[in-house]
DNA sequence: ACTTGACTTAGAGTAACTCTAAGGTCATAA
DNA sequence: TTATGACCTTAGAGTTACTCTAAGTCAAGT
């Protein structure tokens, strides 16, 4: 059982992230104690990796919330929530793409500029002086 | 010689953000021409390639502000370039990392819904199944 | 001359947090 | 026994970084 800043905690979520996405409805099966406090089993912390996964690749929060409700309602959403799962792995890849690009990027940029203090070199003859 | 509208198509970054960054001082050696249209040259398409990549790594704006103003003061500048640029590869670095996580994780369920739908399964048995 | 379309600006609207304020509950310490 | 502090709660304000809209300028085409 685990209150909401220990799943923070946990989770690497911030707090207040993880109330906002509770008021969202992402987390319908959490329940609460006596004195009103929520009380996070395992099998919701399951429902924090997934949201925090979605939302890690940019998924919107209508779109989490869409497929929030697919789950809830069972058996019967299984393909809709296959298609949506396969889209969002199809995403997170052209992002892995992309981030390796401005990866590379930086690590050109790095060594461009190490190369420039080692030297002691001015930088004002190069076209890639400016930025 | 560029104009907004084909400075975003080129760099796949939406014509108003472009705009924004410009008022932002992300890109402070474009010209006007008469009619006072900005024209971006090639060189000033690296300023904006390099701000699309410090953005798409979590740089906050005003952090890009500062980098840029670096830039602008020239040589005197460039070992505080370098320290920035080289933490914001490490920080590329770690986001590829969680990018990779998140990846597996979609990879996972995206198996296990198919293995669902080929079975024609049930989903209830399983402590995966709501989520 | 008039419309079309590309550009400009200021400023409104939006998403997704992120934080603050005000308040309830409980344990421990004076 | 009161109070201090460490939790939690909520509603709602504030922030960032877009993203869009409206209103206007200008040049070229019919």
């Amino acid at each position: 059982m685990y209150t909401v800043k220990e799943v923070a905690k946990k989770m690497e979520v911030c707090e207040h992230t993880i109330r906002f996405w509770a008021k969202s409805g992402f987390f319908p099966f959490v329940k609460r104690n006596s004195n009103n406090i929520r009380q996070f089993e395992e099998s919701d912390l399951e429902w924090v990796r997934i949201v925090k996964c979605l939302r890690g690749v940019g998924i919107d929060n209508k779109s989490i919330k869409k497929y929030i409700e697919l789950c809830i309602k069972g058996d019967s959403t299984i393909k809709e929530r296959y298609d949506i799962i396969k889209k969002t792995r199809e995403k997170a890849q052209k992002q892995m793409k992309e981030l390796k690009k401005q990866f590379e990027l930086l690590d050109f940029k790095e060594n461009y500029y190490n190369e420039l203090i080692k030297n002691n070199s001015k930088d004002t003859w190069n076209p890639m002086n400016k930025i």
